[in-house]
DNA sequence: TTCATTTAGTTAGTATACGAAAGGGTTGAA
DNA sequence: TTCAACCCTTTCGTATACTAACTAAATGAA
């Protein structure tokens, strides 16, 4: 759409879109979604915590959160424990299915990342991910 | 997350997700989402386009669209018209509504853009614009 | 002309997203 | 100790998104 070249709010949309489709047709065999998989990355760095964090980790809405995590309970992924310190909060925690699978699942984010990044030169790629950062950490 | 610096996917999703909440705030005022003034804005560029033509031009799900567009005739934007010629297509066309507010929603549109690209340089926004638009044509 | 194929649009189902509000639990200050 | 303020999570309502399936209409080849 040449109309809308300088939209940065279209680019970014359509960007976005391109790369969710990309990692959603690698993940669908798996019976995941894109964010459930980021959901296993941050667990699979530190196991059990709770939902809020991984929220805040994420800069995930909390009533968002709440489905995926329930969604992913179904799929054999993750369980629930209560926390016996404080009783509104749930630990997340891996199931077998979600910690054994993790090498297969990390190729195919790292190999859905150089997909979308296909046309570009190794200086473009650092760039892109560099101003990237800066628009969404802005203010 | 510092975890996800490499991951384009990620990156990609909170820049949108930045940008996306920035021009929502901004038209929560007039009663219109991101996704429907950019469909004004495309009938703005030429009214009476099909569904099928919009869905096109915006890279849109059909299935999408059709929502879209139902919301937008009870929000008062937009009528549609049965095509005499072709019985299957719609034409959509703004309502005074959406030609006389064209030129308040242009400027939202425009802040909204700039306050995206707050902390670059001018030479940064146009080469994220130029990377966007790579990374979203490729293939 | 007929009928298989295409095309336009909608509907159903599932999965993000987010604001607002609600329900329980915890905490801190009076 | 009490209770107002706050925190954790879920639920509700609305709005994208996309797949699959469906209806109606148009097309094109035999």
């Amino acid at each position: 759409m040449d109309k809308f070249k300088d939209c940065v709010i279209f680019l970014l949309a359509k960007a976005y879109q391109k790369a969710h489709g990309t990692f959603k047709k690698r993940l669908t065999g798996y019976g995941l979604t894109p964010i459930q998989h980021l959901i296993l990355e941050v667990l699979w760095d530190e196991d059990g915590l709770s939902a809020s964090t991984i929220s805040e980790r994420l800069v995930l809405d909390p009533a968002t959160l709440s489905g995926v995590l329930e969604r992913m309970v179904s799929g054999g992924w993750i369980f629930k424990h209560p926390d016996p310190e404080d009783k509104r909060t749930l630990r997340i925690c891996l199931s077998d299915k979600g910690i054994s699978l993790k090498p297969r699942l990390t190729t195919e984010r790292d190999q859905a990342n150089q997909e979308c990044l296909d046309g570009l030169t190794v200086e473009e790629k650092v760039l892109l991910k560099r101003l990237l950062r800066d628009v969404s950490y802005t203010k």
